[in-house]
DNA sequence: GGTGTCGATACCGTACGGGTATCGTGCCAC
DNA sequence: GTGGCACGATACCCGTACGGTATCGACACC
């Protein structure tokens, strides 16, 4: 009984499926299955039930699934209060601009509570590097959207939204219940600035090329629209400014919040931060 | 930074010795400095300070060391619940017979308040077999005294008792301050039956073989001096009973109460078992 | 009954944890 | 001063175990 084979029951355990366990921790899904097994008949007890209906927690398994997150939460904090007792408790936080998410605040607030002696900076950055400087290595973990190139990089979904137009009043599709991209395909949309990453570029443009206003942050997407009319890609529970109205769009897929930081990047409370990330967008 | 290697370092960090730790791992010293090194670079800060005078914690090591005993304090009681909530939470301890050991009464008291949900049988066994039934697998862990024959058995020192000469007050060696076995070359001293460990019967004969009425218990033990002036050897902090005094025998290398199980025993309750033994033997 | 999904199994290569042998250094004894 | 010793570090070897790919088996659903 390992910490690693922990989180491997863990992952399966909040996933009740191996494969995307699998793809959560990063590998294959036998030595996941086998480890597990291996897990189970070393406590000398089935936690849990594969049937064809899928997988399911036996009691036992819902114990060890609080104990283990307990334990793995308490070993994140060892590695911090190590951090901290060396000296090194910094931690650099790359935040897409304007990005004025519940889920970022509370996990601001749940952070600083339970780890009061970490330095956190924060470094936020516009629509044009949606991975916050981390390929650069300017921050330790950034909370921001997908997608985008993630070689190099762990990415950690913490939610995903659903995608709206974002639309002036007065236009005669916000009257609409939902859109499809198709009712969009003649306006105008935003354009990002050269060098913004590609496969951002074309998941919000709704993997058309368009025209339209070059935008580099939330505001002036806001205005773009308000000036020009130009339709906006944004999501639902986004409350709009005066004078705007979002439709949802049906036919975009689904908008990943994440938590993304570099593979090799051995700062120890990147973990910490992850698993606190994950309760607060949880809630 | 895995539960293994930490404790590990709690090893050589309770030690401050890489050699005697490794003894008490059950391992060699390379591997262990090797896994130490790995552990302060993975957290990115030095734990040991290795010197001629020894080895020394650092502040970071401290601020480890008791991180790591939390957490492996937890990660035992995570095993316990597991095993509580599988319904195979029992514990069978053996006992050598009529040993009043305050240690003991104050583990009995700390383990059940614990782990209240375990159920712990007890199985008290004579003299004249120190593993209480651990070979033959009758008993999970035996709380008892060396030496005797470890092969198979992992053995955790719980403390060492000087040993002492049990005389009647009448005895003219009853009033000296101290006695060496030398002293005692001609007395008759304790035997124990056929098929008691030989590691055992030479050590509490001082190494001889000796002549004198044959004992299975603590009791007749003491009757046997009683009635016969036998020389008894006993611990001197075993308070003796009237017309008995204890004289400390200062060649004797001392005794030592250990706790001991079967190195391929998987009840997961041993651990936390030893560790709340350790601690309760401590204080 | 074909097809797809999903966990289990089989098999393989590598990396890491453990071993033994030996070194380097500092201390002490003579 | 120098030889011996204590002790942690290093070098090197080996086996296991972990993670990979390929495939199977069971079951559900068209």
């Amino acid at each position: 009984m390992e910490l690693r084979t922990l989180s491997y029951f863990v992952a399966v355990a909040e996933e009740l499926h191996f494969g995307r366990a699998a793809i959560r921790l990063h590998m294959s899904q036998p030595p996941l299955s086998r480890a597990i097994k291996q897990l189970e008949t070393e406590l000398g007890a089935a936690l849990l039930r594969r049937s064809s209906a899928g997988v399911a927690l036996t009691p036992v398994g819902a114990v060890l699934l609080d104990e283990a997150r307990a334990l793995l939460d308490q070993a994140d904090r060892v590695r911090v209060r190590v951090a901290a007792a060396a000296g090194a408790a910094t931690l650099t936080v790359g935040l897409l601009a304007d990005s004025a998410d519940p889920g970022a605040s509370r996990l601001a607030g749940a952070y600083s509570r339970q780890h009061p002696g970490v330095e956190v900076h924060i470094r936020e950055t516009d629509l044009t590097d949606p991975t916050c400087g981390l390929h650069a290595g300017l921050v330790d973990i950034a909370l921001t959207r997908g997608p985008f190139d993630e070689t190099g990089l762990t990415v950690h979904e913490l939610r995903t939204d659903p995608v709206g137009a974002l639309l002036r009043t007065d236009d005669p599709l916000a009257r609409r219940d939902s859109l499809k991209l198709a009712d969009l395909a003649d306006r105008r949309w935003f354009r990002f600035p050269a060098g913004t990453d590609p496969l951002w570029q074309s998941y919000w443009n709704g993997g058309e090329p368009r025209v339209g206003p070059v935008v580099r942050g939330v505001q002036e997407c806001v205005q773009a629209v308000l000036w020009n009319g130009t339709v906006g890609m944004t999501l639902v529970d986004h409350e709009p400014a005066a004078g705007l109205a979002v439709v949802p769009l049906i036919d975009m897929p689904p908008s990943r919040v994440v938590a993304a930081w570099n593979e090799d990047d051995t700062n120890p409370l990147i973990r910490s931060f992850v698993r606190i990330a994950v309760a607060a967008y949880r809630d």
